[in-house]
DNA sequence: GATTTTGTACTCGGATAGGAAGTGTCCGAGTACACATGG
DNA sequence: CCATGTGTACTCGGACACTTCCTATCCGAGTACAAAATC
């Protein structure tokens, strides 16, 4: 039950997508300098982002990524299971199938633990399609009084995006 | 985002043990060869559940394990946590802080990525401590319509308890 | 025969190897710009 | 001066080592019974 180091950084790097302009993109490597990760490392989330259809990819100089769909329909849980694959984290072995007195019956129910894991998986996935990351940035940018926060990244896409046209 | 083998094994071994009468303990071997996994790994998780308060220990020929507690008073939460572990599973790092434009303020707020993934995981949470052993006992014994399980359960109980008087 | 002593067998407990997956890194395929060259 | 060809530099993409944690295992501490020795 833990969600590898990626997550973090793939969720951030995707609300920082978010702020750039309409046919601007941004390089992997300035991602990974501003979140102070290896980039190597990032890149491969990024892939998986892009795989998933959540970025879009520009390949050549001045090429980058950037959001493949708005922000407000990329929840968290489209990043998270882009990242950590969509397999439920309670795999059920049926291990009452195994040992010597194995359930006889053929159509077997499914397991009553496996159901009661199942829908907790549910209830926090549901929980995470909940929260888009255009909801997330409003709520920085809301308790962001003094504009600090906004201005630091603004000043970063300023100076690393990069304009097609 | 994967739960250890080890939880199922867990659960289904508390759930078996919730099947004895007051008094009777079940070795850790007899639990593994019902479930047909390794002794020595499924003795590992029984120690967490051991330490975690769940399940009390007799030691000595004619030892074994049982409930600590009633199994109104388990629930899958209590398993899952004495198995994996407490800690919450997306771990911020702050990586906000990281790189060449740290955020300057001290007192700073925590992360709203971070906010709403521990927020998805209390209600995982939530849904798990919702559910006792004794429910899932109650659900498995509703749809056994034709009592195969329960028969075999008890049959094997019956061969294997041990009662101290 | 009853009691004490000793031994053994069985239990859990913690410390110890092996393997899969996450973590971190490298080099190759592809593209756009810049420059040099020829018309 | 303009068009074209070439070279280079930069990007993403996938294949390759290293580390950490899960998986699996072994041996030691402790206890209850059983048997043997003694009173």
């Amino acid at each position: 039950m833990k969600l590898s180091e990626g997550v973090e950084q793939a969720i951030h790097s995707v609300a920082m997508l978010a702020g750039l302009t309409r046919g601007g993109v941004l390089a992997a490597a300035a991602l990974a300098e501003f979140h102070g990760v290896s980039p190597s490392y990032l890149l491969k989330h990024l892939q998986a982002l892009s795989g998933a259809g959540i970025l879009e990819t520009v390949p050549g100089p001045k090429g980058g990524y950037r959001l493949a769909k708005t922000a407000e329909k990329i929840t968290l849980l489209d990043v998270v299971l882009a990242v950590e694959g969509s397999e439920p984290a309670f795999r059920c072995a049926e291990i009452r199938q195994r040992g010597p007195n194995p359930v006889p019956e053929k159509p077997v129910r499914p397991c009553e633990i496996n159901a009661a894991m199942l829908r907790a998986e549910r209830a926090y996935r549901a929980e995470l399609s909940r929260v888009t990351i255009a909801e997330i940035l409003g709520e920085v940018a809301a308790h962001d009084t003094s504009g600090a926060v906004a201005a630091r990244g603004c000043a970063f896409l300023e100076l690393h995006e990069r304009r097609s046209i």
